[in-house]
DNA sequence: CTGTTAATTAACCTACTAGTTAATTATAGG
DNA sequence: CCTATAATTAACTAGTAGGTTAATTAACAG
């Protein structure tokens, strides 16, 4: 895989892999936790597969404790993701007729009832 | 391609593609325009198929104008995965050190520095 | 009608993805 | 030491992704 970004999101093009960050999101799992609701569709190393396909994505991190892998999302990966939506972000709040609130957000900066505020300092 | 959010993550998992969609950002394009600061990488074939992935995942809009296919950005395809990544802002935000103050707007509670309770409010 | 430009389609090749089963490693517990 | 549990690795397979070249379609311009 080329770049950073590319392997993010060819890891989130999975709705197995989705569903374990939704998981992890709720917080630590060892690898069968995180297996348990897929055991009737796939194997167990099938799971090792795309776990360690959000890991190389960066999305999460496995570590050891005694037989178990405990993994943890990971929060850097996912801000690149929405790093590089911000410069679409207009497009969508647009089509949500709310293309002149945004703007006051991005130009004056005050008024944020929404989440459209996200890249008043894009890093 | 199972679900829609998978096909749309797949298409943009690709820097020609993202390329693609960043000139698209800028306004309607044909083919050939999209195509030219890659022609040096790849063939015409190869943009056609990219344009049909970008297509088929509802990135972009393709219409007719004589011989050439002006291409359009979709906002809608883009929205999706905005709201898909809703859930997690919780982690990237918290990164930026703002966690407590993310809190103190969901919550009311104060000085949680930890990020175990993530999905307060999935949606 | 002819030639040129724009773009697609067809047929093919190679590499990678996502899955499988079987074997292996590592740790804990009696 | 022996056995069960947790997870990974190895070896293989089918299907798909991303590229190629050559041929084809379509529209316009003389």
């Amino acid at each position: 895989m080329q770049d950073n970004l590319s392997a993010t999101f060819s890891a989130l093009a999975d709705p197995t892999r989705r569903a374990m960050l939704a998981r992890l999101s709720e917080g630590e799992a060892n690898v069968s936790d995180l297996a348990k609701p897929f055991l009737n569709e796939m194997s167990l190393p099938a799971i090792t597969k795309h776990l360690k396909v959000l890991e190389k994505a960066g999305l999460i991190t496995k570590s050891r404790e005694a037989q178990w892998r405990p993994c943890k999302i990971n929060a850097e990966a996912l801000k690149d993701v929405a790093g590089w939506m911000e410069q679409y972000r207009v497009f969508w709040e647009e089509s949500f007729d709310r293309l002149d609130e945004y703007l006051k957000t991005v130009t004056g900066n005050k008024n944020k009832k929404k989440k459209g505020k996200a890249n008043a300092r894009k890093k």
